[in-house]
DNA sequence: TCAGATTAGTCATTTTTATGACTACCATGG
DNA sequence: CCATGGTAGTCATAAAAATGACTAATCTGA
């Protein structure tokens, strides 16, 4: 059940739509958690009905209506719940990562391409993740901002993963090289 | 469906029975995926049945009898399909990184019990993983062994698990820093 | 000698996560 | 003027992962 925590961690920022909140939870700046959009709606509706979070209507004209969901203090009671609780190990689980795994029984082209693929994704996130960092922080530095800055949640996780996707496009292209040279050495035959 | 393929990745390395695959999978050198025992037995039958692994009775004395899987060539087509498939791509998912999201507004005396004991379990993990490294590429440099060793897949996977579990520990303790000097400037008010 | 750990598993069920198929309406570009 | 893409969602179902409760033997240390 940490998907509830992220929605709830997430609605600390202000108020979102879940349009907003599926938009941040995507593909693109999914630095803490990641969910389909029909996830994080129907985890809104339960969050509701629990009174974890509050919803209200904006009438917009020119576009669908939409709701604004904020946390309410009994939410935040439930965060608090949350993180007292003690947390589960993390585990990389990553498709590419069985691949490789398995990579001496298996033909390397498909392999190749993809982790080539996955380092220029990595590196795009890195991209995303800067300019993020820097909005959040605005004109301070980081050290300064991690010490007075009233909102560093975000800018600590994100840090998180710029790390990762760092790690993630280095072991791709060193592994791409490893797979390539192989493969030279394997036609001379 | 990829605990299929991890299972299948894993059995490469010879025959394995359930519970020496449970033990692979278990929190000690989970470095390519994760599962618990019922997991395994459950998808080992599965697997079983779909001819992509077979199994031999080994009987013991002393011991409860045990079967030992290997990989059939059905199974090895099937890796082969998985790798050639596009792999989705991979998010960190962290009970920890949504707690450090709700930083700012929950007690942080639990967070920062659980960031320090996070950071000493990725240590443990990473001194593992170099003895496990160690003991794949044996007397060789690792270039070497990357170059002309025969199953490198587990030591390249390995490697992710090494520079993940870094990154890790290094996060981990600047975050706890962060909240530390932040709870004492706050006190001193 | 007896409690607790280790080896080797099974069965049933719940929880969590992911997918597919939809509805509507507006704006913009070609 | 119409196809495409963005905003804003809903409903139902499938798939995957995790959990709890068991059996049964042997081996190990206090």
């Amino acid at each position: 059940m940490a998907l509830r925590h992220a929605v709830l961690a997430a609605l600390l920022d202000g108020e979102l739509s879940g349009y907003q909140l599926a938009k941040a939870f995507d593909v693109g700046v999914a630095n803490f958690w990641y969910a389909q959009p029909q996830q994080l709606y129907a985890e809104l509706t339960r969050l509701e009905k629990e009174g974890l979070v509050a919803g209200r209507e904006v009438v917009q004209e020119s576009r669908p209506n939409k709701r604004l969901f904020h946390v309410t203090d009994a939410g935040v009671a439930e965060l608090e719940a949350f993180t007292a609780a003690s947390a589960k190990p993390a585990f990389i689980r990553d498709d590419l990562l069985v691949k490789v795994q398995a990579a001496d029984r298996v033909d390397t082209d498909a392999l190749i391409a993809q982790l080539t693929d996955r380092a220029r994704v990595a590196q795009a996130k890195i991209d995303l993740f800067g300019t993020l960092l820097h909005r959040l922080r605005g004109h301070r530095t980081e050290e300064e901002f991690l010490r007075h800055g009233d909102r560093i949640g975000p800018y600590l996780t994100c840090l998180r993963g710029v790390a990762f996707e760092r790690e993630n496009r280095d072991w791709c292209l060193r592994t791409v090289d490893v797979l390539k040279e192989r493969r030279q050495l394997h036609a001379r035959h």
